[in-house]
DNA sequence: CGGCTTTGACCGGCGC
DNA sequence: GCGCCGGTCAAAGCCG
C-alpha cells in the first residue's frame, strides 16, 4: 500500500471521515444507553414495589409502617442481588452467532430432553441438576420469541448444594420472597459497570417515558411527586456527568452495541410480566 | 469406557 | 373418547 498514492489519500480520508461519524453515532448511543439502563432499572424498582404491596396488603401491615421506608427501597432493591427462588426465570443474552441453549448460572446440568413447543419456533431444551437425584433442580431453556438472542431460563424446584461451575451472569432479580408459584424474572446486567441508581434520575426517566406510563403496574402517587421535585434539581447534571465519565472509557465502545441492545430486550421482557 | 447429548417414543393432563 | 401438547424416558451415538 503505497501512503503517497492519490487514491490511497482519499480512502484515508473516506476512514477519517467514518471514523468521526462513528465516534458521534457513538456519543448519541451512549447517551441512550443510560436512559435505558435508568429505565430498565426503574422498572424492576416498579415490580418488585408492586409485589412488596400484595404482600404487605396481605400481611396486615398499616400504610404509615411502609410510608417512610418506600421510596428509598424502591430504588436500592433494583441492583440487589438475590437467590433463584423455587420457581424463577432468567434472561440471558447469548452471542448472536450461538446457538446452543445453554446459560451459564454457576451449577452443572444434564441435557434429558428437546421439545419444540407450541407458542415458540425455537425448541426448548430440559435440564436436570448434575447432582440429581439427590438434587431435584430442574430447568428449562428456551430462546425468546422476540429476539432470539435471548435465552429464557425457568427453574423449578431450589439447589440443595453449592454451585459446581461458573459464576452466574445476571446482576439484579426482583425480591425472592414472591411466593411459590409465582414466576420471576432475573435479567442480565449490561456489560458495562453503571454507577449505583440515584432515585431523582431514575424517576424523572420514568416520567419521561411514555412505553413506561403505559404499564399496568404504576409507581404509587406520592413516591412518584417526592422525587419529581428532587429531578428538577440534580438529573441533568448527573446525566451529562455520567455520560461525559463514560465517553473517557476505552472499552466502552465494544461493549455499547451489545449494552443497547440488551438493555431494549431486558425491558421489553420486564413489560411483558 | 464412562459421561453426556441427541432424538424419537411414550405418558399424562387437559380441552373439546 | 380423542387429539393435542408439554414433559420425560431411554436407546443410540458422540466425545474426551
Amino acid at each position: 500500500m503505497d501512503v503517497f498514492d492519490p487514491s490511497c489519500k482519499e480512502k484515508v480520508e473516506a476512514l477519517q471521515f467514518e471514523l468521526e461519524h462513528r465516534q458521534k453515532e457513538n456519543e448519541k448511543l451512549r447517551f441512550m444507553l443510560e436512559v435505558m439502563t435508568r429505565r430498565f432499572s426503574i422498572l424492576q424498582a416498579e415490580i418488585q414495589e408492586t409485589e412488596e404491596h400484595q404482600q404487605k396488603a396481605a400481611s396486615n401491615l398499616t400504610e404509615g409502617d411502609q410510608a417512610c421506608h418506600e421510596i428509598l427501597d424502591s430504588n436500592k432493591r433494583a441492583r440487589f442481588e438475590v437467590p433463584i427462588t423455587k420457581a424463577s426465570r432468567i434472561l440471558v443474552r447469548s452471542h448472536s452467532n450461538d446457538k446452543s441453549l445453554i446459560v451459564k448460572d454457576g451449577y452443572q446440568w444434564r441435557k434429558y430432553g428437546q421439545k419444540v413447543t407450541k407458542d415458540n419456533p425455537s425448541p426448548r431444551a430440559y435440564f436436570r441438576c448434575s447432582m440429581a437425584p439427590n438434587c431435584p433442580v430442574k430447568k428449562k431453556v428456551q430462546r425468546c420469541v422476540d429476539d432470539d438472542s435471548v435465552l429464557v431460563a425457568t427453574y423449578d424446584g431450589e439447589h440443595n448444594h453449592e454451585p459446581n461451575g461458573s459464576h452466574g451472569q445476571y446482576l439484579c432479580s426482583p425480591n425472592s420472597s414472591s411466593s411459590k408459584n409465582s414466576i420471576t424474572n432475573h435479567v442480565l446486567k449490561c456489560p458495562i459497570e453503571i454507577p449505583p441508581l440515584q432515585p431523582s434520575i431514575a424517576l424523572d426517566l420514568t416520567l419521561s417515558s411514555p412505553s413506561i406510563n403505559q404499564q399496568k403496574e404504576k409507581p404509587s402517587k406520592r413516591s412518584m411527586e417526592d422525587c419529581d421535585k428532587i429531578n428538577n434539581n440534580h438529573s441533568k447534571n448527573y446525566i451529562e456527568e455520567y455520560v461525559a465519565s463514560l465517553t473517557k472509557d476505552p472499552n466502552f465502545s465494544v461493549a455499547l452495541a451489545a449494552a443497547v441492545a440488551s438493555s431494549m430486550s431486558d425491558l421489553s421482557a420486564s413489560r411483558m410480566l
